[in-house]
DNA sequence: CATGAGCGG
């Protein structure tokens, strides 16, 4: 399950998410999108967990809490774009759960 | 260089 984790401290990195969402279940990866040119944070990032229960229960739990001295937003990710490529646009259907 | 609604390569 791809966990979407908004408003994030530009100082919170991929460990962190990865240090608080293992605290529910087991993180399959943690990413925190920061800006290319710059490097800098975003303020969001990305958490995936093999549990869908405890990803549910993290998200949950962890929704509008607070973190690092910022509250967060804690919601089921989307699907990525399919990246630009020499394939044709797969119309990739909504995850529906 | 600092920045605050939002979904990554």
């Amino acid at each position: 399950m791809n966990i979407f984790i908004a408003r994030l401290s530009y100082d919170t990195s991929s460990e962190d998410l990865q240090h608080v969402f293992e605290g529910y279940g087991e993180v399959s990866s943690s990413k925190v999108i920061m800006d290319y040119e710059t490097g800098r944070s975003k303020g969001y990032g990305f958490v995936e967990m093999d549990n869908d229960e405890a990803a549910l229960d993290a998200i949950h739990d962890l929704n509008e809490t607070e973190l690092d001295g910022r509250t967060i937003v804690v919601k089921k990710a989307r699907p990525r774009s399919s990246r630009p490529s020499n394939s044709y646009n797969t119309s990739n259907s909504y995850n529906s759960w």
